[in-house]
DNA sequence: AATAAATCGGACTAATTTGGTCCTATATTA
DNA sequence: TAATATAGGACCAAATTAGTCCGATTTATT
């Protein structure tokens, strides 16, 4: 139910990982995996996916490995997400495979679209710096008129 | 990946169903589930959970049936969530079971606890009457001083 | 040139979760 | 007392997720 899968917690884990750790500029799947118990093989997977939308940047080769490849507020969780399970949606019904079979009937369409969009955007809104202490859960006034910013997580109790 | 169950699906359905329907006070498992092509078993099972946790009420018997058990103002998509699947977290190391092998050296518990609490906020803020258009998606002022509605629906670009 | 250690990525298997069915018991009303 | 509903446990099926295996390629070092 609405949970996020290890493999996204894996990437997630692996990215602060390397952004905590960015004086050496190569880190293979075996190091980054074994501190926290994860598989080497999986995490060499995620990794894989990850290099490949950018995320992070790999090299090959027998020093080879991995390291960011943006800088940390420019990695939201939304992409780690989507690099590692592809498109973001909080139903099957909105898939790009088509819509589910009782969508003509179905009364929760509307609403579900607003959660979908609503957790989309906490999601985008989430980057990897503020993940690793950067600026994180500091109360921060928004002053930008860029109104897209609807949900921040400055705004959060915890914070 | 972070996607709601069919059973939430067929829970929202048929509380919305009740709350569209009102004018009868009874209706059937079966002639809930009918009309969008749900296993009316399954949706007697949701239905049965709704109504032990009181979102609904059951009364048995040959006419028996469910019922709204609360004003749809009063029923909101967590409840929902929780009577059918238990506590909502949207990661496994934040269970009621105890916390994951890899919890000491888990980088990312802070940050996956803001996300848990700001999609469990949206999701308490969402109300059955929000869903079937009692106020839905319109925009509307935060005027009252109960602070803790931060995230509102109304402020969402669908809106 | 050979070797070692890494990524790349497809195919496959195992484990877990979710969806759905079946069956028996109990309640209620006509 | 018969018919039709809920209550709920046990169980099976399907789908998803987690994890493994293996062969290919890349690249630095000896």
């Amino acid at each position: 139910m609405l949970k996020l899968s290890k493999k996204v917690d894996y990437g997630l884990i692996a990215l602060i990982h390397l952004a905590q750790n960015s004086e050496r500029c190569s880190w293979s799947a075996r190091e980054i995996a074994q501190p926290y118990n994860i598989p080497a093989q999986l995490m060499a997977k995620i990794l894989q996916k990850m290099a490949r939308s950018g995320i992070i940047k790999s090299h090959q080769g027998i020093h080879g490995g991995y390291a960011l490849g943006r800088q940390p507020d420019l990695i939201n969780v939304v992409e780690v997400i989507e690099s590692i399970e592809g498109p973001f949606s909080i139903t099957n019904c909105i898939s790009e495979t088509g819509y589910c079979v009782q969508f003509d009937k179905c009364t929760i369409k509307s609403p579900i679209h607003l959660l979908n969009d609503a957790v989309h955007l906490i999601l985008k809104q989430l980057t990897l710096a503020q993940m690793i202490g950067q600026g994180m859960m500091q109360p921060k006034y928004n002053s930008d008129n860029s109104s897209n910013n609807l949900v921040t997580f400055s705004s959060l109790p915890i914070a």
